[in-house]
RNA sequence: GGGCGGUUAGCUCAGCUGGUCAGAGCGCCUCGUUUACACCGAGGAUGUCGGGGGUUCGAAUCCCUCACCGCCCACCA
C-alpha cells in the first residue's frame, strides 16, 4: 500500500501503487467511474465526440435473453469494444448499439421447462396466460446478459439498450412486413415446408441441420393394376425408398423417360399396399436410372423432389402425418403410430407379403431440427413467405458495388453463392413468443395486412368491419425481428434523428455461422426496407474452441465460463487472450495458459508503469513526462527505444486499421515486454540511478520512460481498458488528453 | 456432388500484396533474491515451413498436383 516501506527502508513507492495489480477489485470500480463519466453514448455529458467526424456504429449482435454470458459473447464484445473504443479516442462520435433477442423457439424450451416444474404446459396455460408468464420471464431475465456485459468493460450505450420485444422493435416488424406485403414480396401460399414434429412449427431451410446417417434403403415391390382394376400377381415394379413408412402417401411412381427397363411400365397403373391406392407409373428425367431400382415412389406431401415432380405430372398430395409427428387417419391400418413405428411395422408387412426384395445398408442425409434435433418432415402446409429474390439482388449489388465489404474478403463467396441461389423464405412460425404476423382474414377469404398496433379498421378485401375479421395465429421467425436490427434499433421506421446520424452503420461484427441467418437478411431487408446497405464492413470472426480444438458445450464440461475467468484473473486477461488469439474469420482455441499469459501481460505492464513512476528523479517534476527531451539529450538507447516506438505505432495502427486485432496485440506484447521492459527500462536504471551523471540527462531518460510508456498505454488501452486506464491516471497529462 | 479453410518448433498458432520470416506464447534445459515484475530475468535446444513439380536472381509466401484434417452448401429417392 501507499507509503509502506520496503526492506531496505526504501519508499516502496512514490506513487499510490499496490506492487501487485489486482485486477478482479479494481476491475468494478473503474467501470463505474466511466458510467459516471457518461462516455459511453455520444451524445453523453462527458463525450468529446468530434461531430464534424464520420460517425462510428456498431450494431450489437443481440444475445438471446435465455442465455449466459459465454465465450463467444465474451468475444464478440471484446472485439467490438477495442473498435469503439478506437474510435472514441480518435473522437469518432462513437456509438455501440446494445440489444438482446427475444428467441423465439429457445425461449420456448426454456419456458416450458420452467413451467413444467410448475406441473403446467404450454396447453394447459393456454395462449393469453402462457404469454403472461413468459414476459414474467422476461421481466426476470431480460437484462441479466445485458449486464453481465458490464464486467467484460463494454462501453455500449447503455441508455439505447433494446430488445427485439420492444415496441420499436415491434412496430418495425409490422411496418416491415406490410411494406414486403404491398410490394408483392410477402405472401401466404401452400408450400412444402420443413416441420419439426418436436417444435410442432414449421422452419426455415437454414434451421434444419443435415445430418448424414447410416440409413437403410429398401427395395419394394409394388403390383401392376390391370385395365379392369384387378391386380396382376405376377407383374411388378420395384422401387427404392429409405422411408417406407411414407409409402401411405404415395401417389405414383416414377421412372426415367429414356429408361429401356421401364418403358412398357410408363403409363400403366400400380397399387399401393396397405392403403390399397391405385396410382400412376410416371415418366420424368429427375429419375436416376443408376440409383436403387430405377424406379422412385412418388410421395409429394412428404418430399421436396416428389413435391416438385407430382406437380408436373399432377399427382395427388397425400400428407399422411400429424403435427407431432405420427402417422394420421389416412395412414390405414397404422394410424396413430409413429413415424419410427410405423415404419418398423411395415417393413414386416411388406416381408410377410414377399414384397420386400432387398433391404441394404445406405449413406443418406437426415435433415433434423436445429433445436431440438427431431427429424425434420417435409410437409405440405399454408404459411406465410417472402420471395427474397429481388431483396437479395439488391444485397448483391451493395457487396458487388463494395458499399459492404467483408473482412475477410473470402466470405463474399459464401454470402455469393447463397444469395445467388436463395429460396423463399418461410417467416411464419407456429408458435406463441414472438411478434404476431399482422394480417387479418375475413369470412370471404380476403387477407388485409396492417401495420397499425390495432390492426385494421376494416377489410381490404370487402370493407368488412374489424370486428368481423379475424387476426393469424402465427408468429414470426425470430430472424425476422433481427433481420431489422441495424435500424429498428435506431428509430426506424420514424425518420429520427438517430437514424440519420448513425445510418448506415460502421461495422457489423459477428460470427461467420450466422452469415445466413443474419447477415444476409439485414442486407436484404435493410437494402429493400431504407435503400441503404445497413453496413459498410462485415467484420466476421471464428468459434471459440477449447485447447483440444473441440467445440465449447456445456455437456462436455470445456467450456470457459468468462465471468469466472474475469472473477479470478481480471477482464483484461479474457480480453487480452481473446484478442490476440483472435484472427478474422478464423477459430482459436483458448486454455488456462493462454489465459495466464494474458494475465501476466497486464501485470508485467503495471509493474513496467510502477517503476517508472516511482524512478522519477529527483528534481524534476511529475508533469515532466509530458514532452520529449531536446534531441541533444537523447543518448542512443532513447533514440533506439523512440525509434522501435514510432515503428511499433505505425504497425500497430496498419493492424488495427485493418483489423487484424490480433496482429496489432501480438505487435505491442513484443514491443512493451521484450523491446521497452527487457531492454529499455533496464538501460534507464543504469542511468537514473547514475548519481555521476547529468541531472538533464537522467531527466531526459526518465522522460522518455513516461512518454514511450504513455503510447503503448494508449495503444493498447482498447483490448485491455483497465490496467491501462489505471496506469494511465497515474501518468502525467492534460485535460485536453483523450480518456 | 460442389465450395472454402488448414497442414510452419513438443503443444497452440502469427507470418497481409514473394528478398532481416524462419517467429510468438506455452512447454522443456541451465543459471539467477543486482533499485518494477518469480504472474520475473539472463542464456539455451528443437523446424529441408505436409509430399511432388513449376515460375523466379530469389518462395513458408505465387502457379499446378497429390495426400490427409476440418468446415460450409447440396432435392440420388
Amino acid at each position: 500500500m501507499a507509503g509502506t516501506a520496503d526492506s531496505a527502508g526504501r519508499a516502496s513507492t512514490a506513487t499510490d501503487m499496490p506492487t501487485a495489480y489486482r485486477a478482479p477489485e479494481v476491475e468494478p470500480g473503474i467501470y463505474r467511474r466511466w458510467l459516471e463519466a457518461d462516455v459511453f453514448d455520444p451524445d453523453g455529458a462527458g463525450s468529446r465526440a468530434d461531430w464534424s467526424k464520420p460517425p462510428f456504429v456498431i450494431t450489437q449482435p443481440p444475445p438471446n435473453v435465455t442465455g449466459a454470458l459465454h465465450v463467444g459473447h465474451a468475444l464478440t464484445a471484446a472485439i467490438e469494444d477495442t473498435l469503439i473504443r478506437r474510435a472514441r479516442m480518435q473522437r469518432h462520435p462513437a456509438l455501440w448499439v446494445p440489444g438482446v433477442d427475444h428467441a423465439s423457439i429457445a425461449a420456448h424450451v426454456v419456458l416450458d421447462k420452467v413451467i413444467a416444474e410448475e406441473g403446467e404446459t404450454r396447453q394447459s396455460l393456454g395462449r393469453e396466460r402462457y404469454l403472461e408468464r413468459m414476459w414474467r420471464f422476461m421481466d426476470e431475465t431480460r437484462n441479466v446478459i445485458a449486464e453481465q456485459h458490464y464486467r467484460l468493460g463494454v462501453t455500449a450505450d447503455w441508455r439505447r439498450l433494446r430488445f427485439t420485444m420492444d415496441e420499436g422493435s415491434a412496430r418495425a416488424v409490422r411496418v416491415a412486413f406490410k411494406r414486403l406485403y404491398d410490394d408483392g414480396l410477402a405472401y401466404r401460399g401452400e408450400r412444402l415446408i420443413n416441420w419439426c414434429p418436436g417444435c410442432r412449427t414449421s422452419l426455415s431451410d437454414l434451421e434444419v441441420v443435415a445430418n448424414p446417417t447410416e440409413g437403410t434403403l429398401w427395395h419394394v415391390r409394388y403390383h401392376f393394376v390391370r385395365d379392369d382394376g384387378s391386380i396382376d400377381p405376377d407383374q411388378t415394379l420395384t422401387v427404392a425408398t429409405t422411408r417406407p413408412e411414407t409409402i401411405l402417401g404415395d401417389s405414383g411412381v416414377a421412372v426415367h423417360p429414356e429408361d429401356d427397363r421401364y418403358r412398357e411400365a410408363i403409363g400403366r397403373r400400380v397399387m399401393i399396399p396397405f392403403v390399397e391406392r391405385v396410382v400412376p407409373v410416371i415418366a420424368d428425367s429427375v429419375v436416376e436410372r443408376e440409383f436403387g431400382s430405377g424406379a422412385v415412389k412418388m410421395t409429394p406431401a412428404h418430399d421436396q423432389t416428389d413435391f416438385e415432380t407430382g406437380r408436373r405430372h399432377g399427382l395427388a398430395v397425400i400428407d399422411v402425418m400429424t403435427d407431432d409427428g405420427r402417422i394420421n387417419e389416412l395412414g390405414g391400418p397404422y394410424a396413430g403410430l409413429s413415424r419410427e413405428e410405423a415404419r418398423q411395422r411395415i417393413v414386416a408387412a411388406l416381408e410377410e407379403r414377399g414384397d420386400l426384395v432387398a433391404a441394404m445398408p445406405h449413406e443418406m442425409v437426415l435433415g433434423r431440427c436445429q433445436r431440438s434435433d427431431d427429424v425434420v418432415e417435409p410437409r405440405l402446409k399454408t404459411q406465410w413467405f417472402i420471395n427474397v429474390k429481388p431483396m437479395a439482388e439488391k444485397a448483391l449489388a451493395a457487396v458487388r458495388e463494395g458499399r459492404t465489404r467483408f473482412v475477410p474478403q473470402r466470405f463474399e463467396k459464401v454470402f455469393f453463392d447463397w444469395l445467388e441461389n436463395i429460396h423463399d423464405w418461410n417467416v411464419s412460425r407456429q408458435l406463441w413468443w414472438g411478434h404476431r404476423i399482422p394480417a387479418w382474414y375475413c369470412i370471404d377469404g380476403h387477407t388485409t395486412v396492417s401495420d397499425e398496433e390495432a390492426g385494421p379498421s376494416a377489410c381490404a378485401g370487402c370493407g368488412r368491419p374489424a370486428s368481423e375479421l379475424v387476426q393469424d395465429e402465427e408468429i414470426f421467425d425470430t430472424w425476422f425481428s433481427s433481420g431489422l436490427w441495424p435500424f429498428s434499433t435506431l428509430g426506424w421506421p420514424d425518420d429520427t434523428e438517430d437514424l440519420r446520424r448513425f445510418y448506415p452503420t460502421t461495422v457489423m461484427e459477428t460470427g461467420y455461422d450466422i452469415i445466413f441467418f443474419w447477415v444476409a437478411r439485414m442486407m436484404m431487408l435493410g437494402e429493400w426496407l431504407t435503400g441503404r446497405e445497413p453496413f459498410s464492413v462485415v467484420y466476421l470472426h471464428g468459434m471459440v474452441r477449447d485447447p483440444y480444438g473441440a467445440k465449447m458445450s456445456k455437456t462436455l464440461g470445456n467450456v470457459v465460463d468468462p465471468l469466472g475467468v474475469i472473477r479470478d484473473i481480471g477482464a483484461d486477461a479474457l480480453r487480452f487472450a481473446l484478442i490476440n488469439g483472435t484472427t478474422p474469420g478464423a477459430d482459436q482455441r483458448l486454455g488456462e495458459s493462454r489465459l495466464e499469459g494474458a494475465r501476466n501481460f497486464g501485470n508485467k505492464l503495471w509493474n513496467a508503469a510502477r517503476f517508472v513512476l516511482g524512478a522519477r528523479p529527483p528534481g524534476i517534476a511529475a508533469d515532466a513526462g509530458l514532452a520529449l527531451p531536446e534531441p541533444a539529450q537523447l543518448g542512443p538507447a532513447e533514440h533506439w527505444i523512440l525509434d522501435r516506438c514510432a515503428r511499433t505505432i505505425a504497425a500497430a495502427e496498419t493492424a488495427y486499421g485493418a483489423f487484424q486485432l490480433g496482429e496489432a496485440t501480438r505487435l505491442l506484447h513484443e514491443a512493451i515486454w521484450s523491446e521497452y521492459c527487457d531492454w529499455y527500462l533496464e538501460l534507464a536504471k543504469a542511468t537514473l540511478s547514475d548519481e555521476q551523471a547529468p541531472i538533464e540527462r537522467r531527466a531526459a531518460t526518465w522522460r522518455v520512460l513516461v512518454w514511450v510508456l504513455d503510447r503503448y498505454v494508449r495503444l493498447l488501452h482498447p483490448v485491455m481498458p483497465f490496467v491501462t486506464e489505471a496506469i494511465w491516471q497515474r501518468l502525467p497529462h492534460t485535460d485536453s488528453d483523450p480518456d
